[in-house]
DNA sequence: TTGTACGCGTTATCAT
DNA sequence: ATGATAACGCGTACAA
């Protein structure tokens, strides 16, 4: 590969020169500057990121992370991801400072966010819904504040990287799933977090248009949405609401969860009506009850966001621009959604 | 992060002492050599990877790819991610040398291997199966070749690493999936590539406990298998076969094909019979054919193996032995065996 | 406008 | 047995 100093020599010119074009520091001769670009073009220079890496440390690089974690299961697997990637990288002498916090309040994120923007020169979030946290984030990146999303993309933020699933897609497949493998005459009841929650709503639209769309195409028999239920992301409530559905609507025969706060007590409602197998259970993310209840035979298959690949690859992003100085390949990472039965998501 | 230079002060030593006791070269008084080992383990010493990687430029650092990838569509996923690597690598001074070949000759592959040993450091390769190779790999492997073998493990081969999936649980959720979306009663034709690949053979062992143990558990219906074909991985093989099957036995409803170079074949056969839609495919792989067979609803279900995970994982395994002088966190990455169907298999 | 020199952490060589 | 010193590639402060 080629270096700065070899650049420099084919030009007759010295290191600094050479760097200077490169940052765009200016105070170059233009005639230079066009010999330089174009040699460094033809040799196809690109910068060893381990000098990159070295030089970096001198600027203390920071990331703060902050996640609505507490009490969010799925995230378990992210956070796990993201502090084995920190240990990595803490040997290039990157620095973290992790946040976390329960529930979606917006003023307490923007406080949290407030907190960590004076010590670092990156950011990595999951941003809650609203104007304040909107605002405050394009604040601080015009300020030169790096900032990468996880699992929720603000409309009208300027982010510089997002990371996480395509909602309606993981809806799209878990109402395919459910019509091949649940009963012909399909009679559903589906749970989610909440009707504000963009993120399930996006899922609930994909579900029907995936369901819709095979049963056009001709795939034999029916299906009717018994009902779409807010759980809070409680699994009381959850259970609660199963068990007057089932009683209510006994011709019940599929249920589609579409948040891992729920699954534990829709599966337990299920259980305890004696209906574990013959209602078929989709839900999402395979947090550990839901691989329980996977095993135990209430729920059937589970979608899988790759959460390991969203915290490591989270990371990674920061990473690269803080210690390596450079931009992530693409603007925004999206994840499939897996399918997990028993046979694949045992550990 | 704490550093050699760091670690010299405290002790009262140079660097180049401390310097001797990581690397176990000797020529250092065992009373010193204790103090700084003590206080090197007292601040959590790790070597910054970026100091390593620019040191280990010296040594041209180089690593042969050696793939019988030739005709074989699994194999270009893979390919191209570890290109993807490779490239990204590349700023970092790391060498690719690649050879590919065509079929499974045990003496081709040893005389490429002898051809690129002398040249090379490390070295991925996914080991064609006989007694030649395994001696030549280990005979290589002990004069201190870096060895990462790659989807095939052979037993008794003292690789360093190894990167693939686990075959036996591919073929169990292969089976799982068929119970699921199949049929009641199940009449499966299977197709292999031969008895002789290990790998066949422990799916093809999984699917059908899969199967026994779905249908113990309660699962209502029945199975049986009426055929399993070899096809030495050729479509047009596969076409007749399956032809032949559906006439002899129309019972058929579901097909299982075992590996991606007959899944086109099978799926023309089936589609040629009419039967399209009303026998249940599953398929191992999702190669550009059989995502449009899925599409066309010929192909319900296939198997991804995480082919763009397993050609990045193998390069980053060798590049951090390389240039960071790091062994992997892991004597072997095994990757899921995942299920795609139309609506998540899509770009 | 241009060049020089130092530091980042590691490895390796050469004196002592 | 030990210490000093020169790379490796890059960023930058400072001198010319």
């Amino acid at each position: 590969m080629v270096t700065i100093k070899q650049i420099a020599e084919l030009c007759g010119v010295s290191r600094g020169t050479v760097d200077r074009v490169i940052n765009k520091r200016g105070k170059v001769k233009p005639e230079k500057e066009q010999l330089i670009l174009e040699t460094m073009r033809k040799l196809n220079y690109s910068p060893n990121p381990a000098g990159k890496a070295l030089a970096a440390r001198k600027k203390q690089p920071t990331v703060g992370v902050l996640i609505p974690s507490i009490g969010v299961h799925f995230f378990d697997d992210v956070i796990s991801s993201m502090q084995n990637a920190a240990r990595r990288y803490a040997s290039y002498g990157l620095k973290i400072i992790w946040r976390s916090m329960r529930g979606f309040d917006e003023m307490e994120q923007c406080q949290l966010i407030d907190e960590l923007a004076p010590q670092v020169q990156a950011l990595i979030i999951n941003p809650v819904n609203g104007q304040a946290v909107l605002e405050r984030l394009n604040a601080l990146a015009a300020e030169g504040l790096y900032i990468v999303t996880l699992n929720n993309d603000l409309p009208g933020l300027r982010r510089h990287c997002y990371i996480g699933t395509d909602f309606y897609s993981g809806g799209r497949t878990a109402g395919a799933l459910l019509q091949m493998i649940g009963a012909r005459e399909l009679h559903i009841g589906i749970l989610l977090g909440s009707h504000k929650m963009l993120s399930h709503q996006r899922r609930l639209e994909g579900f029907r248009s995936a369901l819709e769309e095979r049963f056009k195409k001709g795939a034999p028999g029916s299906w009717e949405i018994l009902s779409v239920q807010e759980t809070e992301d409680d699994d009381i409530l959850a259970y609660e609401e199963i068990k007057t559905l089932l009683q209510e609507h006994p011709e019940t025969n599929a249920i589609f969860v579409i948040s891992s706060g729920a699954s534990y007590g829709a599966a337990r409602a299920v259980q305890a009506a004696g209906r574990a197998g013959s209602i078929t259970m989709v839900v999402f993310d395979t947090i550990p009850s839901t691989i329980r209840m996977m095993q135990a035979g209430v729920i059937q298959a589970a979608l899988y966001q790759h959460p390991h690949q969203q915290g490591r690859r989270a990371m990674q992003v920061a990473f690269e621009y803080l210690v390596n100085g450079a931009q992530p390949e693409k603007d925004s990472y999206i994840m499939r959604n897996e399918i997990r039965i028993p046979e694949n998501a045992e550990e």
